[in-house]
DNA sequence: TGGGACTCATGCAATTATGCATGGAGGACG
DNA sequence: CGTCCTCCATGCATAATTGCATGAGTCCCA
């Protein structure tokens, strides 16, 4: 049995097709037809019941599969235990954050880093899905709730304020009424954010005109005049075309929090970029 | 990286060689030196130090060795749950049990079940080290101890007394005494068994003229006159050269367990030599 | 009912990895 | 100090794997 052959196997397993599997690998669709015909050829059972809506897992190929998942873990674990012992200033950093995170603030610290450190390649990915610490998906990651992950080491970076904002020549709306008022909020696969919450309360009679998973985009659509948002300070005052405007109380404002994966603790270049990035933005 | 090079990494880890990594694995030296560089190029790391002792782990090396090694647990497991799943009766037996318990037990109960189960291939291991049930060196294996290995279902199988014994024309030593006879042993790398213990006791100013680790041949010593052996009774009984001689008391006994591992559970053949073993030597 | 977008299987060519053979380097031993 | 044995590195021919291109089947939708 060849080992890399689990690989073939966890990734048909999860994608449920060889087309998708093998994009997934870098590889194409008839190696992994062939790859996962191999393995079961060694394994003598098989994995896969070829159905009209794809692979799907045997009995038996349901019963390995939490043995092929640890196999993944562990040889995740290998290359990021070896990456994290790097020394050399050169590399590789991938970081994750929310897109006006990104854009506002961290822009400015990742240019200063990479005038200090120009052989470290860094790569800013701005994923509303969260990327994973663990499985190297990013070796750096901002998010505005504690990391509740094992092995991950977590800190608070700042305190990051909210405000209520329109363009400049929106009328201003009435606080605890809101009437005639269209709002611009959070998509709603987000669940309630407070400060969708919020909005709502104090402007209970206005309407909900536009949604957005990015509040770079709600920003440019309130500069647009399409209504009141919530925006984080940074982003809002940065725009030349928006208004804070006064509701009677503040938004809620969130933390924003660091975090990494402890294998990486020791990589010098991470260490780098974190100890700038604490000197700029940290409270 | 390639998942199937951390078993080359493993291989050499152990082995301290490429030619030795290769003789294990199956494959040529040439590959496992390419299979090698090919994994730290991918980690980006040096694995091993090229001594004139052979290849040695550097600190990164050792430092991702356990995953290595959990991951070859993994794919073994993987396999053994898929081998515990088989149903129909063919395929490979694996059984070890020391030389004299194969040779003079183990042989006709396994001729029968050859006879019963045509398509079944059996292997009898007779190696003095214990063969691992977990890594599938062995699927069923019978000790003089119970097992003590994780995951591991074991039973008592027989009681198996022991006698002393010499041949047939050797002058009978005097119990309590033994002045000038001569005692074949265990090889002196098994330590004290309790055997050698008694012998030593009931004929203290005997000497150790011979010693081998296969009872089957110091049963064979015997018969050339060698000296006085402490053998089980059914290899001593067997070979007809051989005289049993009363010194007072009899040998320690030693109870004889049966052994596999629970992911073989429901191999069917498995099963059926174990129901076969059981019915033609349980006591 | 036909076209488009999928799926997987297979023949074929090009790439890649493998094994064999050889050469050089380092001990062990007489 | 030569001989022998073992080790690893490398060139080269062969074998194995891969990717591409294609075909057949399925599903959906106009």
């Amino acid at each position: 049995m060849e080992w890399s052959d689990l690989r073939v196997f966890l990734a048909i397993a999860r994608e449920g097709t060889l087309g998708a599997a093998a994009r997934k690998l870098g590889q194409t669709q008839p190696t992994m037809g062939r790859r996962l015909q191999a393995l079961e050829n060694a394994v003598g059972h098989k994995l896969f019941q070829r159905t009209s809506e794809g692979f799907v897992l045997t009995d038996e190929g349901a019963a390995v599969l939490n043995h092929a998942e640890r196999i993944e873990d562990e040889a995740l674990a290998f290359q990021r235990q070896l990456a994290g012992q790097e020394r050399q200033l050169d590399g590789l950093l991938r970081i994750t954050a929310s897109d006006w995170f990104a854009e506002h603030l961290l822009t400015p610290v990742i240019a200063e880093f990479a005038r200090a450190y120009p052989r470290v390649t860094v790569e800013l990915l701005t994923d509303t899905r969260f990327l994973s610490l663990s499985r190297r998906e990013a070796d750096l990651a901002f998010r505005i709730r504690p990391f509740d992950e094992p092995d991950i080491v977590s800190r608070k970076l700042l305190h990051m304020p909210y405000g209520a904002y329109t363009a400049a020549d929106y009328p201003p709306p009435r606080a605890g009424d809101g009437e005639g008022a269209l709002l611009i909020t959070m998509d709603s696969a987000f669940g309630n954010m407070p400060d969708v919450a919020w909005l709502q309360r104090v402007l209970p009679n206005a309407r909900v005109a536009f949604r957005s998973n990015a509040r770079a985009v709600q920003a440019r659509m309130c500069m647009q005049g399409a209504g009141v948002a919530v925006l984080p300070l940074p982003l809002g005052d940065a725009l030349a075309g928006l208004r804070r405007i006064d509701l009677g109380e503040d938004p809620p404002a969130r933390e924003t929090w660091i975090g990494y994966h402890r294998d990486m603790r020791r990589l010098a270049r991470l260490r780098a970029l974190l100890d700038l990035v604490v000197a700029r933005l940290a409270d």
